[in-house]
DNA sequence: AGCCGTATTGGTCTAAGGTCCAATAGCCAC
DNA sequence: GTGGCTATTGGACCTTAGACCAATACGGCT
């Protein structure tokens, strides 16, 4: 019962490996994409790891290894958890991929059970990540929606200070200040200034002071 | 230069590595206490890992092993980081070890300079985690110090709810929700309702909505 | 019984926030 | 230049919040 549109991504070398893994996450009710090298799942687009999805990578390869794929993605915000497959892998390898979020570093010959579990580990984390991405994505949409000003004095409100404070910080009169105000909690969508403070918290926006 | 009272823990039923660690560690300003089995270390009273510390922890020993040790002070909210060391590990006990939190998983014979740089980092996060800690703590002691009716009061402040509002909900008068509100403020040291929002987020208090 | 902490309510007064209204000035683009 | 966006200010009016004072009621503790 795995929700739709639930994609696996697979980049083997070994096509066998690429075939065995598909058939298998395909009787779970996933979907699958196999790539037979990191430089080929580079090419393919952005689109492919949008909806709720994780990679299971082979850690050698000819061209780009495991790892170094794993470094490239880890820049990208919206990346995918990925769960290591390896025929010969060294504890010092499976430890930097797991430094650097593997989800799990599976040896082959591996239980198709230990995979499956760590596929649909890998798939929640990723939902989580969408989640938790997507509501930022709105706080900053809103904030860019803010004038310079409003910016400013959002800064201001959110440290707790009073519109008077705020207007002698910035050179202004009060009234100003509160036309502002009012026009930062609309744009943002706050009905208080607790909800703004929070807004601001999950978008990482910072006071001035 | 490491700073005063950085203490690493040794947990290795081989005496000559205790030994070994020890003098590795004790050169570089660190002071050490060694334990040749996970049950010792279990013995030893709380206080030992009160400061800035870490641990480097044997795999294989007799008695409990080191992922067991693990499990065991994960629990524990103010563990410390663990470094872990083995001669013969295997790469599930890796991904095990590392998913539970371990700094970083080394195969004896290890480089000094390996150890040494992983029991820094390790040494780093646990300096961030009693931070943290201590914040949290002295924000819960706060909350405790509140009275029933204060952190009811506080939890509908923390929504954004108006005096009037949280009054309705409560079934008693505006005037002494403002009474609550103002004790809620002094007794949590907020200047402001953003502070007390910002407060209740270190320390996961939930609104009751 | 008397004291203390807690919860509750009352009043008054001041300061601050929010909501209408309307207006001016600078800047950029069509 | 005209129109639109932005920043700014003004006023009137109402609602809230906060600070000061004082009071009652209940329960636990000495």
């Amino acid at each position: 019962m795995t929700p739709p549109q639930t994609t696996v991504l697979i980049v083997d070398d070994d096509a066998s490996v690429c075939r065995s893994l598909s058939r298998l996450l395909r009787q779970e009710g996933m979907s699958t994409r196999s790539f037979a090298s990191a430089e080929e799942f580079l090419l393919a687009p952005a689109e492919t790891w949008r909806h709720p999805a994780c990679m299971v990578l082979d850690l050698q390869m000819p061209g780009l290894n495991g790892l170094e794929l794993q470094q490239m993605l880890a820049r990208h915000p919206a990346s995918c958890p990925i769960v290591f497959i390896s025929g010969n892998g060294t504890i010092p390898a499976t430890v930097q991929a797991m430094q650097q979020g593997a989800v799990n570093f599976l040896t082959k010959p591996f239980d198709s059970d230990d995979l499956l579990q760590a596929v649909r580990e890998a798939l929640e984390q990723h939902r989580q990540r969408l989640k938790t991405g997507a509501r930022m994505l709105t706080v900053t949409t809103r904030i860019q929606s803010l004038t310079d000003r409003e910016r400013e004095v959002m800064a201001w409100i959110i440290t707790g200070a009073l519109n008077k404070q705020i207007a002698a910080h910035l050179g202004i009169v009060e009234k100003t200040v509160k036309v502002h105000r009012a026009r930062v909690l609309e744009k943002m969508q706050a009905g208080s200034v607790a909800d703004l403070v929070r807004l601001c918290e999950v978008a990482a926006f910072k006071s001035a002071v």
